[in-house]
RNA sequence: GGGGGCGUGGUGUAGUGGCCUAACAUGCUGGCCUGUCAAGCCAGAGACCGCGGGUUCGAAUCCCGUCGUCCCCGCCA
């Protein structure tokens, strides 16, 4: 997209006049001073020309014979990334001497004096190109990472989603207020960060993991329209998706329904992407819908990425009584056997076929059941000796295989069938590159389960969160049937990625307490830890709901980019560490005695 | 906490038991060159192969351990 003009104030209020990369055939004949880093020196002996960049682009300085033999004495000694300062005239170049490839090759600076404002070391990778480097190398010399073209590119794109979120919910009479980073301990959900208070031993404040208590309690305050880029944080091993501490764009409501927090959201992110990344291609318009279930159902995913199909079929009512103690037993445990159309694989090898395996093994399924269709038809299974050839051929009809065509079945309990089969589809997804990287598919996911039990802990779980609101026809199988309530839960699914979820909120005192109970809280320990947001509700509380959004993901994914830490100026390891400033470090005893704090050694 | 991949001049890679006195590209240093834009040409410096131990006549290469890093599971909205 078209950047806005930088234009810098003439008379020498900055280093320069112009940026380099804004200069066009319209400068011609001007006087301008030019600041910003070597990007690339060019020396043929008489003539030298100096590619000069800044934020917003490269221009081309030229040194002819004819220059002040100073200027000229200082540029034999200029290296890549020394920071200069340039006087000269802008020239049109000669036709045959454009350069298409940069957006100011029409022009080129006559120099007419040179400063340089400081040198630089080689830097340790180069700068000036995008090359594969080394990402530790990278985070170590994180600013000089940044100076490259790529993360320049995408600190700019982020700035944009940022700037874009702010404008659009400004105009629909939305207040961007900021809330506590030292906050109250919420052991529920993800492990905090903690922060000792050093007046109070023993005592210590929580980084939040979302503003999520605060801003119901901005609905409590009568502000009635929230919203905040919001700094999470949550002590959890690290993914590509995720990092120690992330930013949400975090939003609330009052006097709403389910529908108008959906609509909202789905205006503004389907508005945002259409402005920021306007050559991206929007598959649906308005967002498909799909209950939970039939996310589920069809993906194997609660977060589908919907750019492809390879979706999952049930083959449990063909197969039971078939004789096949494998698919029986799973269906006879309550479970089922479903399947997908690898389309095109029937020529994989044995050796491709049980790297298959092996991947759903490492989501929990027992084995993989294939039957492969070679080009000719011809069928290769490994269970094809143990069921009746009609049944076969169901399975096949039923998959809609045709030759070339690979079918992969799970039988197991439908919870490991799901995840099996759905993280095997994305698999395929890359191996067999099933998608246009161009293409942005929202989808919404809703009526979740209102809470799912733990088999370890014994209890019930939230699916979204405590504070979330189950559905109203639901609110009777609280107590009779907890896990067939629906809540009040909705998801944002961008390409496979989680980029959202909300919900109504509970506003009274009384359905507060009973979920409380439902999610295995006793009565002393919910008013411990959440007293202040009991007491708030009741105090005339809106019926409210909101939403929050990952916007490192969604950067991450407008970007094009493998990860988070992509779109993070500084971001962690996987480790969580820092490595430019070596965080976290040892600190001094004085300090920790301070805090009333004593290392316990590891034990081993 | 568990599993897997990777670690070789500054950078990116090749080399997977002797041909390695470690190769290639790029970068770096010096020289030549008046129109290039990933400039070109010539010359040069630069790694004992993450670290420690072991196997072997012989290890960058095999084994064990360790450190670093990335990915996945667990965990986490």
């Amino acid at each position: 997209m078209t950047g806005r003009r930088i234009v810098y104030p003439p008379g020498g209020k900055m280093l320069k006049s112009h940026s380099c990369g804004e200069l066009r055939l319209d400068h011609v004949g001007q006087d301008v001073t030019l600041a910003g880093w070597v990007h690339r020196r060019r020396d043929h002996g008489g003539v030298t020309f100096i590619d000069l960049r800044d934020r917003e682009g490269l221009v081309q300085i030229v040194i002819n014979p004819e220059s002040s033999k100073d200027a000229r004495t200082v540029v034999e000694t200029l290296r890549t990334e020394w920071v200069i300062q340039v006087m000269g005239k802008v020239n049109k170049r000669p036709a045959d001497m454009k350069n298409p490839s940069i957006a100011t090759g029409e022009v080129e600076i006559e120099l007419a004096k040179i400063k340089v404002l400081n040198p630089s070391k080689t830097p340790p990778f180069s700068i000036n190109d995008d090359s594969d480097v080394d990402e530790t190398l990278r985070l170590r010399y994180r600013y000089l990472d940044l100076r490259r073209s790529r993360m320049q590119r995408n600190m700019k794109l982020r700035h944009q989603v940022t700037k874009f979120i702010r404008d659009f919910l400004d105009e629909r009479g939305f207040w961007e207020i900021e809330t506590p980073i030292l906050f109250k301990t919420t052991p529920e959900g993800a492990r905090d960060y903690l922060v000792p208070s050093r007046v109070h031993p023993g005592e210590f404040y929580a980084l939040p993991q979302s503003p999520q208590q605060l801003k119901q309690l901005l609905m409590v305050a009568g502000t009635e329209k929230y919203f905040q880029i919001a700094r999470c944080f949550r002590d959890e091993d690290q993914r590509g998706d995720r990092q120690p501490e992330f930013t949400q764009l975090d939003l609330e409501m009052s006097f709403v329904e389910r529908e108008d927090v959906m609509a909202l959201a789905e205006e503004l992110f389907t508005s945002l992407v259409e402005t920021v990344t306007p050559t991206r291609e929007l598959l649906s318009k308005p967002w498909p819908r799909l209950t939970y279930q039939e996310s589920l159902d069809r993906f194997g995913d609660d977060k589908p990425d919907i750019r492809f199909a390879l979706e999952l079929q049930d083959i449990s009512d063909l197969v039971q009584g078939s004789g096949f103690r494998v698919f029986e037993g799973a269906i006879e445990a309550g479970g089922s056997v479903r399947g997908i159309n690898a389309k095109g694989a029937g020529s994989y090898s044995r050796r491709e076929i049980d790297g298959l395996t092996d991947f759903v093994k490492t989501h929990g399924a027992m084995g993989l059941a294939t039957i492969a269709i070679s080009d000719d038809d011809e069928i290769r299974s490994p269970i094809k000796k143990f069921i009746a050839e009609d049944l076969l051929k169901a399975i096949i009809d039923r998959l809609a295989a045709e030759p070339g065509d690979l079918l992969l079945f799970v039988a197991d309990s439908n919870e490991v069938v799901y995840e099996a089969l759905g993280k095997l589809r994305l698999h395929l997804r890359d191996k067999l590159q099933l998608v246009d990287a161009n293409v942005l598919a929202f989808c919404w996911v809703f009526d979740f389960p209102y809470v799912t039990w733990d088999e370890e802990g014994k209890r019930w779980d939230p699916s979204h969160h405590l504070f979330t609101a189950p559905m109203e026809e639901d609110e009777v199988l609280l107590d009779s049937a907890p896990g067939e309530a629906r809540g009040q839960q909705y998801d944002i699914v961008l390409n496979g990625y989680e980029i959202g979820g909300g919900s109504i909120r509970i506003h009274s005192r009384d359905l507060q307490e009973k979920a409380f109970k439902l999610l295995g809280l006793a009565p002393e320990v919910a008013q411990e830890r959440f007293g202040h947001m009991l007491e708030a509700f009741e105090f005339g509380t809106p019926p409210h709901g909101g939403i929050a959004s990952g916007i490192d993901r969604v950067c991450m994914i407008l970007a094009g980019e493998p990860n988070i830490r992509e779109v993070i100026a500084f971001p962690k390891n996987q480790a969580a560490r820092d490595v430019m400033a070596g965080a976290p470090s040892a600190v001094d005893p004085k300090q920790l005695e301070e805090l009333h704090i004593a290392i316990i050694e590891e034990k081993g």
